[in-house]
DNA sequence: TTGAAAGCGCTAACAT
DNA sequence: ATGTTAGCGCTTTCAA
């Protein structure tokens, strides 16, 4: 590999010579900056990046640690991110921590000591170990779900959006409806069960929620054991989509009719939702948005290198009733 | 930010021996190992990756650049190649390229200036510009789609998999398949209508192809074009499990039973495919298996930094027959 | 076994 | 406008 030495050699200029035409950062010579294009050129070379961050002391890549590459949600919030950071000259690394605590702590602490410009966490859970960054002084947006300590916070209304879905059930004139959520320590999933629990009691209902892990079928498994009991639920709401997967794969072998015996309604508007039948009404949330002004707010952190305040952004979410809320007659 | 000239200082004691304590690099006094680990502990000292990975000449990250993270495939692609990575201690950095040429080619010139130990390749056509990459000797491995030059490959059997499918469709007594694919320039898509048309021709049926570019909704409204028309087909093969979507919701709009006027097999056995009705057949690749060979061959590269040939791995796919391939006898 | 010092490849401050 | 050189923070040879 040429180095910028050699660059100069050959165009028998010096290295800052290269350096500033190669990166444009001050004026030089017509005739000097030809001959560095075409040598440089001549001997193929690419300019060391980490010797750059090493005497630049930083480097224009942001982390985005997310918890579970399969959720579309959660790839969609990559996209927003994406987008953002190229519009801004930055790069952004992809992390997947799959829900593993450990995981997430080692690409926490390969971010600061790689020297990322800014991270945008979804954390595993409140108490995830961020003092790597802080130490560091390396900017943290939280995205989705809370952290202990002070930081930049983006998510959705979660518990509105539970309120609406669970009173949009009730009204369709579902009797029993239930909550599939994850772990308590799942921040969004909390407030969600919460939501539609305030709904469900307010109307003097007994709350019916079940927690499924993540990994596993196991899902499936215990939607099937709900729906098929003594007092089962006559609808669901599942506070994401793979939890709704689940719960239609249950419905299905239980042979309930989506829509007669059994009302779905989910978080989190993927793909697939309108080709199942009947089609699923959910709460979309703003993914890509959420995404995009995670890193917009690094991006000002990294700028301001501040002290402001920690902003707290919370996006709307949508209700969106399709076929799998509603409530045939013949039920 | 304390560096560890400050360790070596509170520990009294020289660079080279906190160096020595914190890599584990040679036998060092344990009362001096001790002093070590406690200054570093005590000024919260995080080594600074970017200089050590300048003084030694690379970095222990793969780049990991795929062209879709909304395609399920690629996502359990990139679970393989994280785990495999992880496993030999090397990071993954999981770039998306959205199908965009010149965002493929950025990330190439960013893998090779901040030399990334290795780079896995989902490229977006043949003639993707890898030479940042040969001239820094930075092992490279494509995956699922060819390369123009000779480079490790591996890939799913995409031809013999069309070919079961085409044939299965025949045998089910479908008359007139049609094949879903994308642009000529997508090789695997290619491979795909290939294995579709020999057997149809074989079987003096004509090939009935249509080719839909990614992004935007197009794809629905191509199908139900093709599928309102006069000589329509009466099934679909589609190369990969978002035309599936496409397929079944133009479906749905033109009110073709599927499994009944409208036969479909897809590639990839995406997470919904059992939740529909009638559930989708598919002809699974083994996704994860293709990441983790990748990142497996893109290792041994390092290590032996080899000139041995070049490899090709084909990993067989699997025909699963459920029920959107079947022809039920009242069509 | 430990320390001193060179050097990874670049940018930027300083000198001309 | 261009060149010389220090130094980013670390690892690793070499010397003691």
């Amino acid at each position: 590999m040429p180095r910028i030495v050699d660059v100069a050699a050959a165009a028998d200029v010096s290295v800052a010579t290269v350096s500033r035409v190669l990166n444009g950062s001050a004026w030089v010579d017509p005739v000097l900056t030809e001959r560095v294009r075409a040598a440089a050129d001549r001997l193929g070379y690419r300019p060391n990046g980490v010797a750059r961050n090493l005497r630049q002391r930083g480097t224009r890549a942001l982390a985005l640690i997310i918890t579970n590459i399969n959720n579309p949600f959660y790839t969609a919030v990559a996209r927003g991110a994406e987008d953002a950071a190229a519009e801004a000259g930055y790069s952004v690394l992809l992390c997947d921590t799959d829900e593993d605590r450990d995981r997430q702590n080692r690409y926490l602490e390969v971010s600061a000591q790689e020297r990322v410009a800014g991270v945008v966490l979804v954390p595993r859970s409140e108490d995830s170990d961020v003092s790597a960054l802080i130490a560091a002084h390396i900017p943290l947006v939280v995205v989705d779900r809370r952290l202990d300590g002070p930081a930049d916070f983006v998510t959705a209304a979660s518990f509105e959006g539970a309120v609406a879905a669970t009173e949009h059930l009730l009204v369709e004139g579902w009797q029993r409806p239930a909550c599939l959520s994850r772990p308590a320590d799942i921040q969004t999933g909390e407030q969600r069960r919460l939501g539609y629990q305030n709904v469900v009691v307010q109307h003097g209902l007994r709350p019916i929620i079940r927690r499924i892990p993540y990994h596993a079928g196991r899902g499936r498994q215990v939607i099937r054991t709900l729906l098929a009991g003594d007092d089962r639920p006559d609808s669901l709401i599942t506070i994401d989509s793979m939890l709704a997967l689940d719960a239609l794969a249950a419905a299905k072998e239980l042979e309930l009719r989506v829509g007669h015996e059994l009302g779905i309604i989910t978080f989190d508007d993927a793909d697939w939702t309108q080709v199942v039948d009947p089609p699923l009404s959910v709460v979309a949330q703003p993914a890509y948005d959420i995404g995009a002004a995670a890193v917009q707010m690094v991006i000002r952190r990294i700028h301001n290198d501040g002290n402001e305040e920690p902003q707290r952004v919370v996006m709307k979410t949508e209700l969106i009733i399709r076929g799998s809320s509603k409530r045939a007659s013949d039920a």
